[in-house]
RNA sequence: GCCGGGGUGGCGGAACUGGUAGACGCGCCGGACUCAAAAUCCGGUUUCCGAAAGGAAGUGCGAGUUCGAUUCUCGCUCCCGGCACCA
């Protein structure tokens, strides 16, 4: 190998020895301890990006790292390959979405190869391939048979550009999530899953994931949006059904001045028939709801409906409102309006010319009007009878108590969290494995009749699906009576498929089952990586999946990623890099023209993985400065003499100086890479230690053991990190195995002892001087020596001295 | 509004448990090599005063606790992310 470093050669080098060896195929090994290494796999979209890099080599660093712990490590790798974008491709070049898709895979198969990722590509998980999707299908038709699944019409978001049904959490301010047009509203009949049988146990097993961040679980409590209370049920006058409304704050039960409901709550149906203002009103909210909801300030509009509720206590009419505040999805779709104590209640009272009482007062005495504003806070109930005096709590329980035992209200918990909604007009997606005959009904395809297999080879329009045109796909017959039936053209969404591919990693091939034992050995997943925007979605819906799994008796977890880590944005000029600005960096062109090694240090140097990372060809180029610097200082070493072997007790002070910085280097990269996952640091430790041995200017035979020592350490901390130039550089210090395969150096203790320590000298605090004194100095030593420093005499002077703080190891602070 | 995270040199960032603020890198300045440039190597680089020794100030702002605060407490401010007529 020439002494010139040259990242091509080297890294097609190691690759070739991590193919050949087969270095990252992995079987279950029960006498191991495992550690199951996951990133979020992507979309096959054409080519990898700067975000995949960022994300990939974060995750492959902690692999190998663990590796070299000792673990056995599986990293797997696969592609979440159903998608709009391979549709659009298909209208723009008219290529097939399983052809364009598929070449994507094969290139982007091949970019990340390059990269020297240490995947075991055995258990590549394709997600649109029929032996993937078959098992989604037939998980559905169990949670089918559960009662799990249902179908229902239902209004959703409604994407005009992309002619599809939105979930809510694919809607942001009112807009598709990729699309970006305004959502509309349509009524459609939609599967769902149950995801809100599942909502207590996802709110709570959040407390048992310490190895999540605190703000990815804020995110879900929040999404999730528990709340406790009581529904109440109202007379209405005229009409034998109860008005049933929710609400958080029974304690201001007496302060109903007013009640209101959504507009397509059946009252306020009732009332649009016989009034053409009402069913205009209606008509108006049912328009502008969708595209104005999301609106920060939206006007509180409303009409009295004409007819009064009675109130539950009091006996009282309380006038009957429908306003486009209330809405139909949460709760009842109805509320009783406290305009004293709510803040959204008060401006619509305020407006309307609405009654305003206080049944609250704050607990501190002090005044207060809720004519000007109304009263938020918990406090004592006043104007209120069988509650007066009493405080939020203790109000709940009177209410709840009395309701309760008269059959007129009931304790509820409501959930800000909806049924998830599965159904897709789309073409390129797992068909849905439902039939419907005239009569029988919706009826599951059976287990022997898996997968229902998505033609590949279409002819795409553009406009809505093709399999609705396909009868060859859609007519068949009812699996229960035999009769002319057809099937069901919607797709899943996409987030069905992502929410189980790595228990299939874990089960490669099993083409009996969705997963076998296999998944036992390697779930849950150890450290999952991935970035923050599927926060809520994806991760909410993988622990719900797991949680399906788990009760269908297919795996025994009940959450699936231990350690979760976020990483953060690749940014370009502050923004974030994305076409439409035209600020990419294309990943291809840094790595032909400097090497993988090079990205991949660049990556993990400039920023700690959580932190927005700003991309700059400057850090760049010192990254690839940084490799040659390595190379050199490795390569001059080798040329020349072999060093004798290392005789610890036969070193000078500068010899021992060079070797603690050594072993306090292992130290620090084992703790920043294995606890801290602050790679950045790790770099800047493992440079610091190379930095000391370009400066050891000593060629005796036990210096060049010294450095041949520190050397050796540089090469096998940062052979995570730059895999290829160390897989080299290891050869070149003579050996014959690979770093891949070497056990993670130990520091040794005893190399970090020292006789003479520097300490810090403070003067009230301030820094005045600096001393060196014997490792085992008493307190007393220490101070006598402080107080001899000639600056820090000059600043004690004359001075009484009040006290001496001496911190072992560290510094000395005189108060005077 | 609520929840979460953050504000440190010219820039990215470091300081992990309250103990030397600015590690490491980038950029910049000076030097070596070169006819010259690039590359490479060496030195310097928070600001202000000083030739230097050294001193003063300094981690968004204001207070507090402490021998000692980037770190803890209180108040404010700005930025980023999430959620939001949720009854």
């Amino acid at each position: 190998m020439s002494t010139i470093y040259k990242p091509d050669k080297v890294e097609q080098a190691a690759r070739d020895y991590w193919d050949r060896e087969r270095c990252f195929e992995v079987d279950e090994d029960n006498g191991r301890d495992k550690f199951y290494c996951l990133t979020m796999f992507p979309y096959p979209s054409g080519q990898l990006h700067m975000g995949h890099v960022r994300v990939f080599t974060i995750s492959d660093v902690i692999a190998r790292y663990q590796r070299m712990q000792g673990r056995h490590v599986l990293q797997p790798m696969g592609w979440d390959a159903f998608g709009m974008p391979a549709e659009n491709a298909a209208i723009k070049r008219g290529v097939a979405p399983a052809r364009w898709t598929y070449d994507n895979i094969d290139y982007m198969r091949g970019q990340l190869k390059r990269l020297g990722y240490g995947y075991d590509w055995r258990r590549e998980v394709t997600t649109c391939s029929p032996e993937y999707y078959r098992w989604e299908q037939w998980l559905f038709t169990r949670l089918f048979e559960k009662g799990l699944v249902y179908r229902k019409n239902s209004i959703v978001n409604w994407d005009p550009v992309d002619q599809t049904v939105l979930a809510n959490e694919q809607v942001i301010d009112g807009r598709g999530w990729r699309s970006d047009a305004l959502v509309e509203r349509r009524e459609i009949p939609q599967w769902f899953m149950k995801i809100t049988a599942y909502a207590d146990e996802l709110l709570e097993c959040l407390d048992k994931l310490p190895g999540w961040p605190d703000s990815v679980k804020s995110m879900q409590r929040n999404w999730i949006g528990r709340s406790e209370g009581i529904e109440l049920d109202f007379g209405v006058e005229g009409e034998d059904q109860a008005l049933t409304v929710f609400t958080t704050r029974p304690d201001t039960l007496m302060g109903v001045t007013y009640m209101a409901v959504a507009a397509e709550h059946p009252l306020a149906q009732k009332a649009a028939a016989g009034d053409k203002a009402i069913a205009a009103f209606i008509e108006e909210c049912k328009k502008t709801h969708a595209a104005e909801a999301a609106m920060e300030t939206m006007e509180k509009k409303g009409m009295p409906l004409g007819i009064s509720a009675i109130h539950p206590i009091s006996g009282e009419p309380v006038p009957l409102w429908v306003a486009n505040f209330v809405l139909m999805g949460y709760g009842t779709g109805a509320v009783m309006a406290v305009p004293g104590h709510d803040e959204r209640d008060w401006e619509f009272a305020s407006t309307h010319g609405l009654p305003i009482v206080q049944v609250i007062e704050p607990s501190d005495g002090s005044a207060i009007d809720v004519q000007d504003a109304p009263y938020m806070e918990y406090g004592r109930v006043v104007n209120s009878g069988f509650i007066d005096g009493m405080d939020y709590r203790q109000a709940f329980d009177a209410v709840a108590e009395r309701f309760e035992s008269e059959d007129r209200g009931r304790r509820t918990v409501n959930y800000r969290l909806r049924d998830w909604g599965v159904s897709r007009q789309r073409y390129w997606g797992a068909p849905i494995p439902i039939v419907y005959c005239e009569d029988c009904g919706a009826v599951a395809v059976p287990e022997d009749q898996l997968p229902v297999v998505l033609p590949e080879d279409v002819e795409f329009t553009g406009v809505g699906s093709p399999l609705r045109d396909m009868p060859e796909f859609f007519e068949t017959d009812c699996p229960k009576c035999g009769r002319a039936a057809h099937r069901e053209t919607d797709t899943f969404d996409t987030f069905v498929e992502s929410s189980w591919y790595f228990s299939r990693y874990a089960s490669p091939g099993c083409d009996t089952a969705m997963v076998d034992e296999r998944e036992a050995y390697w779930m849950p997943v150890d450290q999952y990586t991935g970035g923050i925007e599927h926060a809520i979605l994806h991760l909410l819906y993988a622990r719900f999946y797991q949680k399906l799994m788990r009760d269908e008796g297919l795996s025994s977890a009940d959450e699936p990623f231990t350690n979760l880590l976020t990483q953060g944005m690749v940014l370009k000029d502050g923004a974030k890099m994305s076409k439409n600005k035209g600020n990419t960096v294309d990943p291809q062109e840094m790595i032909d023209r400097f090497g993988a090694d090079t990205v991949r240090l660049f990556m993990m140097f400039t920023a700690p993985p959580e932190q927005a990372l700003e991309w700059s060809d400057e850090g760049v180029q010192g990254a690839s400065r940084f490799l040659k610097r390595f190379w050199n200082a490795v390569q001059s070493h080798a040329a020349g003499k072999e060093p004798p072997p290392l005789d610890v007790d036969a070193l000078d002070d500068g010899q021992r100086a060079l070797r603690r910085k050594t072993h306090q280097t292992i130290a620090k990269v084992s703790d920043d890479i294995g606890r801290r996952y602050t790679f950045n640091t790790a770099i800047a430790a493992s440079m610091e230690l190379l930095n000391a041995v370009n400066r050891f200017e000593d060629d005796s035979p036990q210096s060049q053991a010294v450095v041949r020592e520190a050397l050796e350490a540089v090469v096998l901390v940062l052979s995570p990190i730059v895999p290829h130039i160390c897989h080299e550089l290891w050869h070149v210090l003579g050996h014959a195995s690979a770093p891949v395969d070497e056990p993670w150096p130990a520091f040794d203790e005893a190399a970090l002892a020292q006789d003479m320590i520097d300490i810090v000298v403070q003067v009230n605090g301030k820094l005045r001087g600096r001393i060196s004194v014997a490792a085992d100095a008493d307190q007393d030593e220490i101070s006598k020596l402080a107080l001899e420093d000639e600056n820090v005499r000059r600043f004690v002077a004359d001075k009484a001295i009040r006290k001496t703080i001496v911190v072992p190891g560290r510094l000395v602070n005189v108060v005077v």
